[in-house]
DNA sequence: ACATTTAGTGTATTTACTACACCCTGCCCC
DNA sequence: GGGGCAGGGTGTAGTAAATACACTAAATGT
């Protein structure tokens, strides 16, 4: 084997932009660094990767680490490499984004991350390092992906009514949907089950529940049927 | 800053599945390997990145110092960065596709390459590293992109038939598609420019030749539209 | 000239998409 | 306890897009 020795000297990190749903609104997790560079700057969590860790363990860990939440959706987007973005040496970094109810989210106290808090997307404004870049990589990928898998569920409560589901997509592929024909087609598709419960103490009628049916999707999926919304 | 210099110990290379369209079949250009490990084994081609050489930079010089094009279709798909997936150390691998015109493309004599040959697809039998799953998730990635952006005539001539197009997109979607449904949606769409002129040469009713329009492609679309086969 | 091979063309049917407005139900407040 | 308020919930008609399908045309080779 040729002298390899020059090409061993970078170093590889996973940044991951949380994506959750609440207030009616798409937010991302950001944390204010607590280490140089861009000390006290808002970023996007992410970390080295260990020598003996694979990407997506990196990308669960730092989840993990900053949320206490496992098993949650989560997908590679894109590896960002300039030469000259990180001031520490040669940094490559894995882009990744996750969905977690926000519901669920209980924040850990870390090293990495002082503080961590959501923010609007529209709220958030330039980023470190090349993390605008990164956020914006993502939020096109969810764009594209929600409308051909059904990860949108993984932003809501189990249970969730048709209103919150549309307007979950609303904010997402950023347009206005039609309340009728939303609810006909997603009705269609045969995957949402009616719990038969009603929200409780709104100052309205309150409106039904749903529950998304997983199984029914992996099963339609092996089949053939695609999710298309 | 922390001290990191656990981090830096670690290599990444640029993978390239380049795919071609010849013979009324896509296909794929593989190297034999000149180097351990897995020397004188069939395997995609690829280098390190150097130090101070981006990612892009890197894919495009492997494919230039093997086939001696420049400014070709590349598209980045995916990281891959198993633990134990190189011998020689902690290596990750960003893969990218390019998509070239079988015609105009040139085998260099190269270290890296000692021979390298065209291969069907469904003709690729097991390859090393992780290269075969790393073949998968172009081929998907190329796929989806050509039914949603007109990459297709990367693969192609610049003047080529209707027939030839179709065959080219059937042996990507590996589908049949209807002649006359084809030839309609395609040409509505006004972006292929009829030559007037006709093949030469061939046993049988000569075809009209065709040329894609780029410039228009790129007006129509900061305007909002949609390719979409 | 005739057999072979691929090129080229139109229509009818079905399916999916879009646009659109009113009544219902529960709570709150006066 | 009656009226107002705030969403919840429902159907149809018109339009556009997708599909299925079969014959004639033009060149070459024998």
């Amino acid at each position: 084997m040729a002298n390899l020795d020059g090409f061993f000297k970078s170093a590889f990190t996973v940044d991951n932009v949380i994506f959750g749903f609440d207030d009616g609104d798409l937010k991302i997790l950001l944390i204010k660094r607590g280490e140089e560079p861009f000390l006290d700057y808002w970023g996007l969590p992410g970390y080295f990767v260990y020598p003996d860790e694979n990407l997506d363990a990196a990308a669960n860990r730092v989840l993990e680490e900053l949320s206490g939440l496992k098993d949650v959706y989560l997908e590679q987007v894109k590896t960002f490499g300039a030469v000259d973005r990180h001031p520490a040496g040669r940094v490559i970094t894995v882009a990744y984004y996750s969905l977690v109810k926000i519901s669920d989210y209980k924040l850990n106290a870390s090293s990495i991350a002082q503080k961590a808090k959501w923010f609007s997307i529209p709220k958030v404004s330039e980023l470190p390092f090349d993390h605008s870049e990164i956020l914006e990589a993502c939020f096109n990928r969810l764009k594209r992906r929600v409308r051909t898998r059904p990860i949108g569920f993984e932003l809501l409560p189990p249970k969730f009514t048709l209103t919150e589901l549309q307007h979950l997509y609303e904010s997402i592929l950023e347009t206005k949907l039609d309340k009728r024909n939303f609810r006909k087609k997603i009705l269609a598709m045969n995957l949402l089950v009616d719990l038969n419960e009603t929200q409780e103490g709104v100052a309205h009628r309150p409106a039904r529940l749903y529950q998304f049916d997983g199984e029914k999707y992996e099963d339609l999926f092996s089949k053939g049927f695609n999710f298309e919304l």
